[in-house]
DNA sequence: ATTACAGTACTGACCAGTCAGTACTGTGAG
DNA sequence: CTCACAGTACTGACTGGTCAGTACTGTAAT
């Protein structure tokens, strides 16, 4: 996921991995650094000689894993023509990105909620600019009369919370299964606006 | 909401409010007792003799909140006769209820996310509640011929995040109103699985 | 005088963050 | 080539503020 070669990795990697691991298990608060630097085999002085403080090295996880995400998405938007099939691909592609990363997914959609005030600011922007690209081709779709009108806002948001459930359901049981969801909630949610593919 | 007759609140009630305005607005982990204290005009000796520590007093509020949400709900559905407008009647007082009270709402959607395992056990637990209170209907109209057959697991969570997660958005910002909710998530919800009214 | 509660002063575990120090790698002046 | 110095990466023992929870006292009703 860090794009980053092969090859004994950085002291800084094995910090974002080792709070990866356990920021996702325990949430924010019940995770302690000392946990963090066992894990990692480093030092506490090291975290804050790549990070200025705890908070700001889990929103590096957050913003991580954000771009992954939206990259994404873009990419898969990229590979289609126009309208509702865009909208369709970039579903597809945030699905299977959860999907692959089940950690961090629950990172972003479960520990990162409930924190104070800065982490719901980090939070809300990551939600929005999600929210914003589905709302763009959900526009574009409405526009080229690949569906009929619908308040794409509201549409967008209710979209993303239905994934994020679900992921979220799967995350913690492990069921239903990826392939499942994938057959399920695509058809649910392109049903939601009129859409047969 | 705690629908004890009026006159001057008992100390456990103005324990209650108070946690409730403060623990909604800051979280968990920022609330403090003394906090709590000051606002409800009370001693933190009272609050421990009423509650045994503070996520049990948390606890108490969520819990609270998922009961008045799941009494509406009950009590719409009785109100209709079968199937499909059961689970119509169900959603509209869920999105009442939730529009009426929105701090409860906060502290349950958002607040009571990504803290330690006891919460997440105890959010899962409303979620599921939930959850499993729409899939018996959702049964009940694809056995009725309401609407076609669906993964009624899958759709039950994926309504439940579409619903949260306007919600949420409109706690946080008051936008999209509440009419605006009822107008545009009702129908996309009941449209998800081909239902018209 | 006992019960049921209310109020206050205090404690001590906890843990994020600090900092003085170590190790190692240039680098360029004499 | 070597010595002096600088920069970077890292270490881990230590600190100090915070706050949940406790111990104890006060009081009013029955």
């Amino acid at each position: 996921m860090d794009g980053s070669p092969s090859g004994s990795p950085s002291t800084r990697e094995r910090i974002l991995d080792a709070a990866m691991n356990i920021f996702s298990a325990k949430g924010f608060h019940d995770t302690k650094l000392d946990e963090i630097v066992a894990e990692a085999s480093i030092s506490k002085g090291s975290i804050y000689f790549h990070f200025p403080n705890k908070e700001r090295l889990f929103i590096a996880l957050v913003d991580q894993f954000a771009d992954v995400i939206e990259r994404r998405a873009k990419e898969a938007i990229e590979d289609e023509a126009r309208g509702m099939l865009r909208v369709q691909a970039a579903l597809e592609a945030v699905l299977e990105t959860f999907g692959k990363y089940r950690r961090p997914a629950k990172l972003l959609l479960v520990q990162a909620v409930g924190l104070g005030s800065v982490f719901e600011r980090k939070r809300m922007e990551v939600n929005d600019r999600f929210a914003h690209i589905i709302k763009t081709y959900l526009d574009e779709a409405v526009a080229d009369g690949s569906i009929k009108p619908v308040d794409t806002h509201i549409v967008s948001h209710a979209w993303m919370g239905a994934i994020y459930n679900v992921v979220i359901q799967w995350v913690y049981t492990g069921e239903p299964s990826k392939d499942e969801i994938m057959d399920a909630l695509l058809p649910l949610l392109l049903n939601s606006v009129d859409y047969q593919d």
